[in-house]
DNA sequence: TAAGATTTGTTCGTATGTATC
DNA sequence: GGATACATACGAACAAATCTT
């Protein structure tokens, strides 16, 4: 019912397994929403006929996809709990981890999705908003002192993207939008895989930026589209050198 | 080390968990590839000095996300296992089910991410991947006779782009168009979501997917990329009035 | 086919930890 | 601080799957 069309003849599925999807399927039937408590351990024990071990091990699975989160103590038990952010980005890092991912393919993605987030944030921003990515890109106004600094500099402009994603009303687009971001933060943070330093870039860089928050201000949605694209091709060419693979390593929690 | 970046005071990590997270390292000390061998649980038992039952929770967590396989018998026990395309679908699935995904959020992407594809796929297939495009689209070369056979005519249209992003040499590129795909599809199936019948759009959707097919095969980057613009302008307005908020049930396994 | 070896799968009893009242 | 209600963890035994001979 919940489950993928029909494979076929599986592989064989252990009986943690099986409880995890009769739990799944317990709460869809009941549309359970977020918070909703499930039952105990003991209620468990009794409803699927299998043994306290059982239980938990299948308790574990659905807690690893994040459609769980478990309390001790009185009051305590298993709760249905949605999915965050976090968790979704890590799973979906572990595929990639496993892919050929490279810088390039990323911005390929990069190239075509952030001006279409960029166009369609156009003049729905509050002042708020707008006073936070303003913020955000006067975290590196001036140009960096040493490497430790340039590094930080990337990592706030790439929390310049999340912010933006953030705001999306659509969230396939901040997902994705939000996912790369990420990567690349990564990718900046264990292979230190910022440029051996370019002045002019970050300078253009940075006033894209500025520009951009105007235009979003403004509600311009064509300018703001053209001046991410401009900024995404910058990026690109900033990046483009580093030839590294991404995903070498498992992404933990 | 593996970890996101520190987690301000975490909420409480069970011993499982933990293990689990050992044993990431553990496999990323040693960059083990693919299919190789993790120690069995007695020796895990050892090396963690933990219980089974610890040992077997932490086990099912790394195989709920998809980074081990496990076999019983002689020679068998738990190996490093990619995780797959699929697996990484259902998991991003969960996400989204818990949020307002609508149909036209979806086509926001698609519009932009579906002609990125076909203009990077134009004249780098081969015949035969040239002609297994063919075969797709004549699973729906003639109007429907009944609501079953036109549905099984949309989720053949859906095929056709997910064979697309297949052959994509940009893993990131191929998983978005597939994800969005399998989304669709499972929108079809399971709510019914195909139109009244409109004889004219699928013929016309159908002479958009075979001069596709032709632009590829000629390296026509660039009609390509147009065609499909105009195939996802007809395919949105075709879904269009479903104003079905699309994730509202589980994805199990 | 059958028996034995190996490894995971499952259960049960018991004890401990933790949060609430 | 003690009682209560819950999850957490351990250990020993037995079951099932699968490979080898």
């Amino acid at each position: 019912m919940t489950d993928t069309p029909a494979k076929p003849s599986s592989p064989r599925r252990s009986r943690p397994v099986k409880v995890a999807d009769q739990i799944k399927d317990w709460v869809v039937e009941r549309d359970l929403k977020q918070g909703a408590k499930l039952p105990n351990e003991a209620e468990m024990i009794a409803l699927f006929g299998v043994s306290k071990g059982t239980v938990r091990e299948a308790m574990r699975i659905l807690e690893a996809q994040g459609l769980i989160v478990t309390r001790t103590g009185p009051g305590g038990g298993s709760f249905v709990g949605e999915v965050s952010l976090e968790r979704a980005k890590s799973l979906l890092a572990n595929y990639f981890y496993f892919q050929d991912l490279s810088v390039s393919d990323i911005y390929q993605m990069r190239k075509v999705v952030e001006p279409e987030l960029a166009a369609s944030l156009a003049g729905t921003l509050k002042p708020d908003q707008i006073a936070e990515l303003r913020g955000l890109v006067q975290q590196y106004d001036r140009p960096a002192e040493s490497p430790e600094e340039e590094r930080d500099q990337h990592i706030a402009s790439l929390r310049f993207h999340a912010k933006l994603a953030e705001y999306s009303r659509n969230p396939l687009l901040a997902f994705m939008v939000s996912f790369m971001a990420r990567i690349l933060t990564d990718l900046t943070v264990y292979r230190r895989l910022y440029e051996p330093h370019n002045e002019e870039l970050r300078v253009r860089g940075q006033r894209h930026q500025l520009d951009l928050v105007e235009a979003l201000e403004a509600g311009d949605a064509d300018r703001a589209e053209a001046i991410m694209r401009s900024h995404m091709l910058g990026a690109e060419s900033l990046m483009q050198r580093q030839e590294a693979r991404v995903m070498r390593r498992f992404i933990a929690e």
